[in-house]
DNA sequence: TCGATTCGACGAACCGATTCGACGAAGCGC
DNA sequence: GCGCTTCGTCGAATCGGTTCGTCGAATCGA
């Protein structure tokens, strides 16, 4: 392997010549530079990223906190980390990811050990410990998604506003007609743990609900398919019956649907259904009305803000607005009166594998 | 941030001493290394992974190359890049993901750079660019996938059998009394782009058609859900009708299974559906038979084969033989005697989030 | 023509660990 | 009591870049 001693050599230069030629933090004439630059072509020459982190004490490295629980998998936080690293990538840094059950020791280990400039957080909880962690170790830290705003007045963070997200859907949901619904809320052990997701999506439906007049129960998911079904049944099946299904946990959506076709419920006519934070790109799912999570510009930004944190600047808090997707809107109690729909479409996509 | 050189004068011992204590490569007596145990603890010491890889060489990182086409995402590249993510912590490893668009520019940056120490590299394709590259550079590499196991030969890889998986569904279906079916193949951007597990399935389809005299089909997947709604919708009609459908692109799953209920066909008893792999998090997904794609296992197994490879270890190569899951065997033509099935039940799953 | 300024390149210190050779003290046999 | 080995520790070289101070040559104005 070429050193920078070697390039040097063969341009008939110093060292630090080639490493000025490289970096272009001091002028260095054109017929030297080229001779470098053919030096470096010849050998073949990449500078070495351990010494280079050494002494500028920079490893253009981003760490990723993946959320991990007991084998449970999220198709969203692969897709998260994916996009990150490239929006990563736009500035320059590599992502490397951090998949340790409980972040903190993970976290620590890589912030101190030099291996990476700055933190990215997913799935950040209220008085979540990997954020006072690294807070208190001085390291630049970005969170995806937030808690209640107030621990982490520190450091910066970018979420989709769940509140108004979940608040959106009901306000939709009531103004197409609908009295009674019902809000099929994150998964237990996700309230629980206290994920700002889960916890602003509930404070969003209860404001909503003051705020339209109408009949929204509650309803947390669950992690087991057979509690979730009962659940689901109970709800559905409630005198009076709801008329509309707001759901925020999506991962078991196949499931939801199954289970409403086999109450006999027909979509919408019997039960309109309102997706909250869905992909915006699932090939072939129903096209019901949804408010979908915008992954790629919630990546960008949190990897923006993981740069800055390392320039020093002061942290900044991005909230998302939701928007309704424009393919589809709420439809009345009863469906739509121009056409009959016993089996949902499926839709088109242009972004599907 | 303390360096060896505190943690040295604290303890009153030279720097050697504290790397000694550290690595436990030579003996230091108990009082002492209690002592520097002891200063670590205070100063809250931990090393520098850039002195340290300056040093031996050796970054204890690997770098993972997610496959990235134009925009498209694939469900189950997160759900791979995590589990080899926790496989590499098992070996003392971190992972690193690189996500650019075409992989060899950014591979060879890596890998020259020193920034890891070996490279996993996913969906592997026949002549693949970046096997060659890497193999030119030396760099130690393991393969999550296999072309057609010539140029690979000095270069480790973990696969399923897809030529035995979708061999075996065929069998399996002729087994159960089908005589006419449908391969539904990988898409068509896949088979140009000669991935492995595109070709090798249809080289099972072939094969089994021979071995069991059935009337098999075989129809590439498209990404544009109109032209593979099309094509599905020309493949079941033709006549004679058939009776199966052996799946292996499953991403527009949800979209296939529409579109069989908009044609008015039941599951099974006008059409038996087969899969072949796995979706990322499929809570509640139709209960059909299906080859499962060992995640878990393929994932460790990519893991060690790299940390082989880092170690000088002679290639290896693992074919993973597909195994029919327990919950649901292939129902004959006409659909079970003994049950109506007007709608597909949901199974259970343990790992539903 | 001479002193002041600018330009381009060099040399050496430095980042923080690892690792090898060396060395003093203690333990051993005779 | 003397030489030899063993044990525990130290000091210094080393990995491969970056960066600051310096210095000779060229350029400039008076």
């Amino acid at each position: 392997m070429a050193t920078i001693k070697d390039v040097a050599e063969r341009a008939g230069v110093a060292p630090s010549t080639v490493s000025y030629v490289l970096s272009g933090s001091r002028r260095i004439s054109e017929d030297t530079a080229k001779a470098v630059r053919a030096a470096i072509a010849e050998l073949g020459y990449h500078p070495r990223a351990s010494a280079r982190t050494l002494r500028s004490a920079r490893s253009e490295v981003l760490v990723l906190a993946v959320p991990r629980e007991s084998g449970k998998y999220r198709a969203m936080d692969g897709r998260f980390a994916i996009e990150i690293s490239d929006a990563a990538r736009g500035h320059g840094y590599d992502l490397l990811m951090m998949t340790e059950p409980d972040g903190v020791d993970g976290l620590l280990r890589i912030a101190r050990s030099g291996l990476a400039d700055a933190a990215v957080l997913m799935a950040v909880a209220q008085a979540d410990p990997r954020v006072a962690a690294l807070h208190e170790l001085g390291f630049p830290t970005a969170l995806l998604g937030h808690g209640d705003g107030r621990e982490e007045s520190g450091v910066s963070w970018v979420d989709l506003d769940w509140a108004a997200a979940v608040a959106l859907a009901v306000h939709e949901t009531a103004a197409a007609g609908h009295r009674r619904m019902v809000f099929w809320a994150s998964a237990d052990h996700e309230i629980e743990a206290r994920r700002g997701y889960a916890l602003h999506g509930l404070a969003g439906a209860r404001t909503a609900a003051a705020e339209t007049g109408a009949d929204v129960r509650v309803q947390p998911s669950a992690a087991d398919p057979a509690l979730l079904r009962g659940r689901l049944r109970a709800a559905l099946m409630a005198a009076p019956a709801p008329t509309a299904l707001i759901v925020q946990h999506l991962i078991p959506l196949p499931l939801l649907l199954a289970e409403v076709a086999a109450l006999g419920l027909r979509v919408p006519q019997d039960l309109e259904i309102v997706l909250v934070g869905s992909l915006p790109d699932e090939p072939g799912g129903p096209a019901l009305p949804r408010i979908d999570l915008p992954v790629g510009q919630m990546s960008a930004a949190v990897a923006g803000l993981a740069v800055e944190a390392i320039g020093g600047a002061a942290p900044r808090h991005e909230l998302i607005a939701p928007r309704m997707a424009e393919s589809q809107g709420v439809r009345p109690p009863g469906g739509p009166a121009d056409r009959p729909a016993p089996v949902p479409r499926m839709e088109t996509q242009n972004r599907c594998d």
